[in-house]
DNA sequence: AACTCGGGGCG
DNA sequence: CGCCCAGAGTT
């Protein structure tokens, strides 16, 4: 497709359905663009508003901002996070003051320069602004070209970055530079969004090469994870001389609706869970650490074992149950804590005999739901 | 529970 | 240059 017909596809779906009323598009200054487009790199455009209209009544000029002090600003930035960029904006307030008489630069280079400011958000504050002609590429920009396209490779890369900057330049036109900017955020935004895209009601829907593909979702590339990262829990193997305490877990999330030993973040918050329960805990044992990996991360288990002389009541709670070492019986357990019990059946004299090591290893349950 | 976002800062 | 980070919202 050629620029022209790109963009004209992209400027007319604008004109159609394009957000036009949004407050920094009214009176779109370099510096209410500036603060919007910083706010709105952390945070989507419905929780941005309130937060934008606030601070334009409390800041309304660059002079306002400038003269501020830290604090307030920072007050006024309070609940949206990444507070370096309010610090960031702040700076380059004072900067754009004292080196530029208050007045809003209007070259490129120069805006590009200031504090929190990058090549994307230089170029967003001279379009949007100014209507200069400048490409813009923020992730919703991102997106769109890289499914255009059919872009190989994670956007964090070198060289996919800078064939998506070369993409985003090639296809900004002339005129109408403010429009056209502001519809590609938009359609990244509204229509081709990661989870599931609306190319049914997309302007570029017919020669989306990720569409003919089939895999929109895989476009753009993920960020390759090479060490998943390594996480820590403590399990407490309460234990009678036949039986296991274990206690079902929640059915979202990690091994949603499996049976586990009680878990903890740390030592001390098992003890305090047995010091609740008059349980002895100057006679938990920690056991070796069992390492456990999955997809995204691996987990390292150190399991303590504290011994009964029988099942203790005031351990059960909802969801609770005392597992009967030697029974098969039917509930699903986390492969590590499987891997545990196993670990706690004693041999029993026929075990010896064969070379195995108790019942569970030969009709233990699998992971089947209880 | 993982992933996301643009720019800054590090080795 | 490549890698990690801030942090709240989204999926």
């Amino acid at each position: 497709m050629t620029q022209k017909s790109f963009s004209q596809r992209v400027l007319r779906w604008f004109d159609r359905h394009g957000r036009k009323h949004l407050p920094w598009q009214q009176q779109a200054t370099p510096y209410r663009v500036w603060v919007s487009e910083i706010m709105l790199q952390q945070t989507q455009v419905q929780t941005v508003i309130p937060y934008y209209e606030r601070f334009m009544q409390r800041f309304p000029d660059l002079p306002a901002l400038a003269d501020a002090p830290l604090d307030d600003v920072l007050h006024h930035w309070s609940g949206l996070g990444y507070y370096a960029r309010a610090r960031n904006l702040h700076l380059a307030a004072r900067q754009i003051c004292n080196q530029h008489q208050g007045v809003f630069p209007t070259d490129f280079e120069t805006i590009n320069r200031l504090p929190g400011i990058g090549r994307s958000t230089a170029g967003a504050i001279l379009s949007l602004a100014g209507g200069q002609r400048f490409a813009i590429l923020d992730g919703n920009v991102k997106r769109v070209l890289a499914r255009f396209y059919a872009i190989e490779g994670w956007p964090g890369n070198s060289a996919v970055l800078k064939e998506l900057w070369r993409l985003s330049e090639a296809l900004t036109p002339e005129h109408r530079v403010a429009a056209f900017n502001q519809a590609m955020m938009d359609l990244g935004a509204t229509l081709c969004t990661r989870g599931a895209p609306a190319c049914e009601r997309c302007p570029l829907a017919d020669e989306c090469r990720a569409r003919a593909l089939g895999s929109q979702r895989a476009f753009p590339s993920p960020k390759p994870r090479r060490t998943s990262p390594l996480r820590e829990t403590h399990m407490l193997m309460l234990v009678t001389a036949n039986e296991a305490y274990l206690q079902q877990r929640p059915a979202q999330g990690i091994w949603g609706g499996l049976w586990s030993f009680p878990q903890f973040d740390t030592h001390e918050a098992m003890i305090a869970w047995c010091d609740t329960r008059a349980l002895d805990s100057s006679a938990l044992e920690a056991q070796a650490v069992v390492r456990h990996t999955f997809s995204h991360f691996r987990l390292d288990i150190t399991p303590y074992r504290l011994e009964l002389k029988n099942p203790v009541f005031s351990v059960m709670e909802a969801g609770g149950l005392w597992y009967k070492l030697r029974s098969a019986e039917a509930v699903g357990l986390a492969a590590p804590v499987q891997r545990l019990l196993e670990r706690l059946q004693p041999p029993t004299e026929e075990d010896i005999r064969h070379g195995t090591n108790g019942e569970l290893r030969k009709t233990g349950p699998r992971s089947r739901r209880a």
